[in-house]
DNA sequence: ATCCTACGTTCCACTGAGTGGGACGGATCC
DNA sequence: GGATCCGTCCCACTCAGTGGAACGTAGGAT
């Protein structure tokens, strides 16, 4: 329903965080210009507040541009809800690495979109694009189907009404076989994805429940590439895993899961 | 030599900064009142401020007060250099946890202390002080030790000659006796802490060097308890670990490692 | 029950921090 | 040579931001 269109630029905060937000994953350094045209502020607006951020010491100056600085690393890793949860998680996460040694994922809702939380995996890794602090679609990764399963009426319906975008030739694009798979994760507390985000690649995923054992407060995935890998023979696994961590995250807590679309 | 204080408070920007920054990795919600003490803040601006920040989706706003939001910790996790070397160092901390199964941490240098970029363990790690994003002194660490004995002269010596700060009754406070661990360290590419920073806690680390073979990018280390624990017998496995790693790293880069103290 | 203190919230008249069009110099391409 | 894109800097205008003050409430002590 929201118009989600960015900051007001207005103020010098929406232009902060204008600039900020312009940094996508893939991005290293941007320029000066490319700030300006992805955030569509006058170019000596943005030069002063970038110079500020510089000052603060969230961006760097770097020959060629700007780039997100390590003050920045230290301050998101200080959020703590998406801390908490890694830090409870990561012992989890290994044991699911070490028994199959292939890319264990951590992820979250957002609005209509997975965040990566934490990604760990080996040398020899499947390509993934999912990074850690990234985004994918709800509907086309197996962490996206088991929280969009788990998700309020709303987010569901909204997702399922949308569009659905194509992301691969296997890219579940009707609304009613979603819904059909979703309501399978329910049931069997497992979702699958078979190369519906990305060519060559199969994923397995269970929820991390609340303690109501509704709320999904996270998702875990294995993820390999076609050929040697088989999700099917790590659903326990997953399963086990994240329901041992959510019982874990549970504990100590009362509150609300907090962010909303 | 910089009087290291505060953001200034005259500027809309550096007030948000300084409310950001409230935030230490322990605090998970701080009521206004909290923000108001830590800023310096009139209590209308911090809130004012604090409520445009939750409108930016930077804090969340809970019972109790506001926290960092996951908008926060997504925006952290899009610095270039932090992020690439997590990626880069993974699939090596891997190797390293799944040999040692004790703590393994991954360090860069920030002014005159280490930042922990990443931290993998288990079920049944030693409960050491560190937290992903979170600081701690170079003097009184494995990976501090390596930084510093890898770092510019200046750092060096103005760690040196500055008070070394008494964590723990092992802590070496004595310049000279640092002094020589470090020269030491340049030798045999692998430095040890043993309860310095925290009681019960033993450590070894080795640096990520960059190709020059002298500037460390980062430092990698495997901490256990006292007792089960040897460091000794994984200086070996550290060392190799950093150096595959550095040398990873080193591909495809040219420019500097940024940051500055 | 009454006082007291500490909290979060709101109001609003004042003002200087922030603004951005424009001008400048340097690179690069054709 | 001219055209284009870049980063930087200037500076007179103005409205976004300011913060003292007043308010309602919650909780603890008496």
């Amino acid at each position: 329903m929201t118009g989600e269109l960015g900051p007001n630029l207005d103020t010098v905060l929406g232009k902060a965080v204008a600039i900020l937000r312009s940094f996508t994953p893939e991005d290293q350094v941007l320029p000066l210009a490319e700030l300006v045209r992805r955030t569509g502020l006058p170019k000596a607006s943005a030069h002063r507040v970038a110079a500020d951020l510089v000052g603060h010491q969230l961006l760097d100056k770097v020959p060629g541009g700007y780039r997100l600085s390590g003050g920045m690393f230290e301050l998101g890793m200080r959020a703590s809800a998406e801390r908490t949860l890694l830090e409870l998680a990561m012992p989890f996460l290994q044991d699911l690495y070490e028994r199959t040694h292939e890319t264990v994922h951590l992820g979250v809702t957002d609005g209509h979109a997975v965040v990566y939380v934490a990604k760990i995996g080996g040398h020899r890794q499947a390509p993934a694009p999912s990074r850690v602090g990234g985004r994918m679609p709800l509907h086309c990764t197996a962490i996206g189907k088991v929280l969009l399963a788990h998700a309020g009426p709303e987010v569901r319906k909204s997702v399922l009404t949308g569009p659905l975008e194509r992301r691969t030739p296997h890219t579940i694009v009707a609304p009613g076989l979603l819904r059909r798979q979703l309501d399978a994760v329910l049931e069997t507390g497992i979702a699958f994805e078979r190369e519906e985000s990305t060519p060559g690649l199969l994923c397995v995923a269970a929820p991390v429940l609340d303690f109501d054992g509704h709320t999904a407060l996270a998702g875990i995935s294995v993820t390999g590439p076609v050929g040697r890998y088989r999700p099917e023979s790590h659903a326990t696994a997953v399963r086990a895993a994240a329901q041992a961590l959510g019982s874990v995250v549970s504990r100590g807590r009362s509150g609300r899961p907090g962010r909303s679309g």
